[in-house]
DNA sequence: CCGTATCCTGCACGATACTG
DNA sequence: CAGTATCGTGCAGGATACGG
C-alpha cells in the first residue's frame, strides 16, 4: 500500500474526529459536563459555578449536549416548575476519552517544560 | 467528599485538557499530522495534499507542531537547500488518543443516527 | 428561575500577492 | 521551494437588557 493510499484512507476518517471534537472541545463544553457530573443540576447553579459563563452561552451548550444525549433535561410538573439537568449514562462512555486527553496533557506539559529548561539553561 | 469539592478538583484539572485540545483540535491540525505521517515531508507536498489549506495557515500549523515536539524541521545543507518535515517519535504518544477520539466519534454517529430514526419514524 | 434578544468583539482562518 | 505580508471574513463567544 502506497503512502498516498494511506493518506487518502486517513483523510476519509476525519469525520469521526470532528464528530468527537465538536462535542468535547470549545471553551465551556467540558466545564459544563463536569459541573453537571458534580451535582450542579439547575441552570443558575451551573452558571454560578462556572465563572464568567453567560446564560446565552450556557443555554447553547446545554442544548447541544442534550441533542447529543450526553445530558437530559427534566421538567418537574409540581409547583413551582423545576428544571434539572443530569448526565445520561451515555456520558460515561466519554470517561476513557477524557482520561486519555487529561493524561496526555499532563505528560505533555512536563515534557515541554523540561525541553524549555534543557534549551534555556 | 462533597460534590462541591469534587467540582473544584475537576476545575483545577482543566489545564491538561486545554493543553491537549490546543494541539489536536482545529480545522487543519490532524490533517497536517496525518499528511506528514503518510510521507508528505516537503512544504509544498503537504500543501498539495491538504485541499484548500493556504501557505500562511500551513506555516502556522507547522510551527506550532514543531514547538510542541510533534514534528521536526530538517534543513539539508546541500544545493539546493531542502527542508523536510518529519514526525517525531513523540508523535506516537498521540496514537492511543487519536484512536480513542476516532472510535468514540464512529460510535457516536451511529448512536445519534439511530436515535433520529427511532424518533423520526 | 430559566432562559431569549440584540448587539458587539476577538480571533481563527481565508484570498491574494509577494519575496529570498 | 518555502514561506511572509496585507487585508478580509465568518463564527464562537461576550455584554447587557429583557421576557415568561
Amino acid at each position: 500500500m502506497s503512502d498516498e493510499k494511506i493518506f487518502k484512507d486517513c483523510l476519509k476518517t476525519l469525520q469521526p474526529f470532528n464528530d468527537t471534537l465538536d462535542i468535547i472541545s470549545g471553551k465551556w463544553r467540558l466545564q459544563v459536563i463536569i459541573a453537571i457530573g458534580a451535582g450542579c443540576n439547575r441552570f443558575n447553579i451551573i452558571q454560578t459555578n462556572i465563572p464568567k459563563i453567560t446564560p446565552k452561552v450556557l443555554s447553547k451548550e446545554l442544548k447541544l449536549l442534550e441533542a447529543n444525549k450526553i445530558i437530559r433535561r427534566e421538567i418537574s410538573t409540581g409547583y413551582p416548575v423545576k428544571i434539572n439537568y443530569y448526565l445520561e449514562p451515555y456520558a460515561d462512555t466519554l470517561t476513557p476519552l477524557i482520561n486519555a486527553i487529561r493524561d496526555w496533557g499532563l505528560n505533555h506539559r512536563s515534557k515541554i517544560i523540561k525541553a524549555m529548561k534543557d534549551t534555556g539553561g
